[in-house]
DNA sequence: TGTACATCAGTGAACGCGCGTTCACTGATGTAC
DNA sequence: TGTACATCAGTGAACGCGCGTTCACTGATGTAC
């Protein structure tokens, strides 16, 4: 194959870039070659230069359609549960809190899927505005103000220990304590 | 240098998990070569088989040193405050939740520091096993069943986005909207 | 206590390998007339 | 609408580099007598 349509060949970027979201969050920015997800894309590690500046570059790209995706699935919740914001508020905690979550990194959350990646990344890395930009969504999506930022807090270091002990009953124990956790408060909340 | 007297092979040794347990958590794993560890305990790389079989031999190794640390560090938490172990629970988790913890990770918790990595190895890992045991044990303290569970995965969480947002208002943010769950939720038990 | 020698912690060069990135090349696509 | 040719997305080999690991060597340490 040599020169390819203009269409297809945004067809393939996007692709890539999707691809990207989900290899990084399910083995870690590092854990993924330009070659495998070239690869796994269907197309050889040549052609990457074309579309993209860097590595780099593109873990930012993708950091933002992670969180593209995040959001849309929230909005889907949101319609579905046609105006009952608190159902669909319900839906997702147990959703996230689950085993499902748990083991399939790749289609999860980007706060946690990505979260060390872009810590460790230099506060100049691309992937930080996006992120925090995600992050502030999403926190306001579960709830305004502080109560928000502590439950995604709460979420997001639940799953990160439950993938880190997955194998031992301590995995499945601490889904449900943080599950109950935030049930409680939001009871709490709806109440006021 | 050449041989060198068992004593000082035994304090050599020690010097690199402990220097590994710091830098693991900083930059990672994957972020810290043989050969920057054995030059950052003062030594040269080539020794570094002569004490350990394998990298991932000594992550464990390492997990469970940092996981020590912590352990001796609650410990004097309770001896410092003789008794009142709320009063002990209350300075731990200003600690955690600091802007000096987020900007400290070496010396920092293991379970946000080492988590990422434990995840994405195996289940086969050998450091899963000391990283399980050491989350338990920091639950425990904070407080018994689920309670303590809850209330580390939101400092791990907190902890975790404030180091991919720092240097954005969002880091300090996530901080105190955890302090203030934790402490809220504290109150409520120490009430019942 | 002194001597002879085996041991082995640490050194530094080397290994094969996979990484991110570059580049000469290909040939269908897009454009100018 | 048809033709001539410049463009450029994708290919596949190659680049320098740093990785985890191995190994021959050194010489002070530890031990046997």
């Amino acid at each position: 194959m040599a020169r390819v349509s203009q269409a297809q060949a945004r067809e393939n970027r996007d692709r890539v870039v999707r691809t990207a979201a989900r290899l990084f969050r399910e083995r870690g920015v590092e854990g993924v070659s330009v070659a495998d997800l070239m690869g796994a894309a269907g197309l050889t590690h040549g052609g990457f230069y074309k579309q993209f500046p860097s590595k780099e570059a593109l873990v930012a790209e993708a950091t933002g359609q992670a969180f593209g995706d995040l959001g849309a699935r929230l909005a889907a919740l949101d319609e579905r549960h046609a105006g009952d914001h608190d159902a669909a508020r319900r839906e997702l905690v147990a959703g996230y809190l689950s085993a499902e979550h748990r083991d399939d990194a790749g289609n999860g959350c980007p706060v946690t899927g990505l979260g060390p990646d872009v810590a460790r990344e230099g506060s100049e890395g691309a992937a930080r505005e996006p992120y925090a930009r995600g992050v502030e969504d999403f926190a306001r999506w579960m709830a305004s103000g502080d109560e928000g930022l502590a439950a995604v807090a709460t979420m997001v270091g639940a799953l990160l220990i439950a993938r880190a002990t997955s194998g031992t009953p301590l995995s499945d124990r601490v889904l449900t304590a943080a599950r109950e956790a935030l049930t409680q408060r939001q009871a709490v909340a709806e109440q006021i």
